[in-house]
This record gives structure tokens, sequence and C-alpha cells, in this order.
DNA sequence: GGCGAGTGTTCCATAAACGGAACGCTATCG
DNA sequence: CGATAGCGTTCCGTTTATGGAACACTCGCC
């Protein structure tokens, strides 16, 4: 899904010609649809020929009768799961998800290490904890100074309130998972 | 107007506490990201807050500065994103990624334990283990006889070759990551 | 042919989302 | 100290998304 750029007209148009579709397909009417999912005819009209700049009230509303996830009308039929990088010197994560619950905020990463790179992160704010987890290879991660050898099949964490860096050990690059654990400053 | 659709003023707050938490992971301000986004201090704190009911436009450019699919933005973890899952008495189980490397097949599920419920899984072929990470909640898993608990933030691994339990503490559910690995060819 | 019920589009007053400019606040500095 | 810079929130005029009504059009029916 390469919702990176902007809301340009072809996105608008794209989505909107996925709301025509996906209507079509049920064989309902814009009349129909606009009446059940609570929106005005106009509203939908100008949505579906993406002369318009829809509200997520409006997204949802129209998403939810359609029966479908949201992320159906607004991504390509490229890839729901193809999620987008994030690129460094030697590891490459994708984001596979991110929530916050009670005071803390989570996101999970996959990540993998090229070898033959050292790549060195900054500092992140105090409380901060990365968990990782290796599928294949073999990873030297941790705060400066304060390396950690993680193997195939096993796990480790440090805080990441300093700077702290990736490396693989060997020929093979690192799969592993990437667990960002953040706590939440007070909000007032 | 009525709340006729699932945008409602707790989704509104729920995407308004997301998009703080991945901006207070990145380590970045408010007037910061309003910047680079290219939206205005106000709208973004109203989006924060959930008192406004941004348009396609304002939430693609938010999304696209924080890296984040925008489906990510609006939906709710195991909410209404399509993606297989594995119930059992206690587990609901998600499949994120899978994949064969090197004669270890790994899989890695988004997990939810209900609390109250006590779930045993029969014993694997030897050679599997299983990785837990927890996100949120205290969670009692391990083999029988062996339990194991793991707070939010923390993790355990263990060998699954025998009957192993999943169960909650408390009355909070559990959230966690569960990656699986297992050699093709029986171990030992 | 006329007629009614349906379609999707356009017009328009209203409601609300928008961004800029204030505000109060907390740190940090000279 | 006061000055400055940054933070997040609130105020406010402008922009714009909204839904109802009117529109032109296509059918099925008598």
């Amino acid at each position: 899904m390469e919702n990176s750029g902007p809301w340009s007209a072809e996105a608008a148009v794209a989505t909107g010609g996925r709301i025509r579709a996906l209507r079509a397909q049920r064989g309902i009417s814009l009349s129909e649809l606009a009446r059940r999912a609570g929106v005005g005819k106009a509203t939908l009209s100008g949505l579906e020929t993406g002369t318009r700049n829809p509200t997520a009230e409006t997204l949802y509303a129209i998403a939810g009768q359609l029966g479908v996830p949201l992320a159906m009308l607004l991504s390509t039929p490229g890839g729901p799961l193809s999620v987008p990088e994030v690129r460094g010197t030697a590891v490459a994560a994708q984001l596979l998800e991110a929530f916050q619950d009670g005071g803390v905020s989570t996101e999970l990463y996959r990540l993998e290490i090229r070898p033959g790179v050292l790549q060195t992160s900054p500092a992140h704010p105090a409380g901060v904890v990365e968990y990782l987890t290796v599928f294949s290879g073999t990873a030297q991660v941790g705060r400066v100074g304060e390396p950690i050898v993680v193997r195939a099949g096993e796990h480790a964490s440090w805080d990441s309130d300093t700077p702290h860096t990736y490396a693989a050990l060997g020929d093979e690059p690192v799969r592993a998972s990437l667990l960002i654990r953040h706590p939440l400053e007070p909000v007032g």
C-alpha cells in the first residue's frame, strides 16, 4: 500500500473507483448506498468521481456499509501486507503493527540486518526498551559498549535511551522481529 | 450529526492516541510533525485529542510523515484488518508472517489471551520452540508443571515438545507476539 | 405516447475542518 | 533575574465538505 504520498487527484480517483467497483459488485445503486450509509448523495457522488476530499467519518460510514475494511478503500490491490519500509545503512524494517494500551505504546517490526555493515541508532527518549527475537542468522545489537550477541532462536532486550547499534555477524543476513516499547508521558 | 457509522468519539480519540503514540516514539514534537506534514498545528492538536473529524488529505499527510500505512492510524489492531485468525478457548492468534529459512520454519503471530480461561496446547514435534513477548497484561505460559509468568514488557521462551498452556493473569487480556520456530527435520 | 420511480449529477446554504496567529506554559540561557 | 525559544492549546477568519433539493435522464408500465 503506497500511501506515503500525498492525497493527490490520482489517489482520490483511485479510491473513488474502488468504492464504485465495490458498490457495483454488490449491485446497489449510488442512491441506495448513500441512504444506507447515511451520507448525502452529493457526497458519495463526488467521492466516487474523485472530486472530493472526504472526512474520516464519511469514509468509515461507507466502508462499513460495503462491509470492507477501510484499508480496502484506501490501499491499492497490490499488497495490503506490503507496509512501508524504513531503511538504514544496515537495517531494513517493516512496521507490522502499532498500538497503545494503557500508558504504553508498542511497535512491532520485522527486521532484516545486512551483513558487513554496522548501523548506529541515536538515543530514544528515556524509558524506551527494544526487544529483539532472531529468526535466522546471528545479530550483535544493543547499547554502544554493551554489545549483545543474539543467535537464531534467541532473544534480547536493551534500554534504548542511549545510542545503540545493529549488526549481523557472519555472512548471513539476520532476520528478526523487533519490538519497541515506549511509555507515554502523562497527558494533561 | 448522529453517530451512524463506526466513527464515534471513541474512534476519534483512539486514532488520535495512536498518532500521538507514534509521534512520541519518533521523539518529535507536535509542532515539528505539523510543520513536516504541512498541516496546521491546530489541526494536528485537535486530531490527536480526538476533537476533529479529519479529511483524507490530512490523514495522508500525517501518515506519510510518520511512515506508517494509513490503515494503521485508523484501524484497531485485531479489528477490521482481514488477517487469517486462529482461535482457541482462550487464545486468538493472527499470523503476521511466516517463512522458511535454512531448515527452520518460523511463524510470527499476534496473540490475544482472554482472562479467566486456561488453554492447553498439545505437544509439538521435538525441537519446536515458542517465544512470547508481552505487550500488555500478564501472561502465565509454558510447559505443564513449569509455568512462567510474563508481565508487560517481558519475554519468555520454552520448548513446546510437551503440552503447554496459555493463560492471562488478572482481569486484563494479554496482548503479545508469539514466535514459533520449528526445524523441518526432527532434532535429536 | 404519458407517467411514475428509479438512476447519477449539479447547485447551494450550512456546518465544520482548515491554517495562521495569538495564548499560557516550561526550560534554558545570558 | 528578564529574555528567548520551544512546547501544546485555543481563538478566529477563511476555506471547503456536507446533505437536501432540483436537475436531466433512463427505464418499465399502462
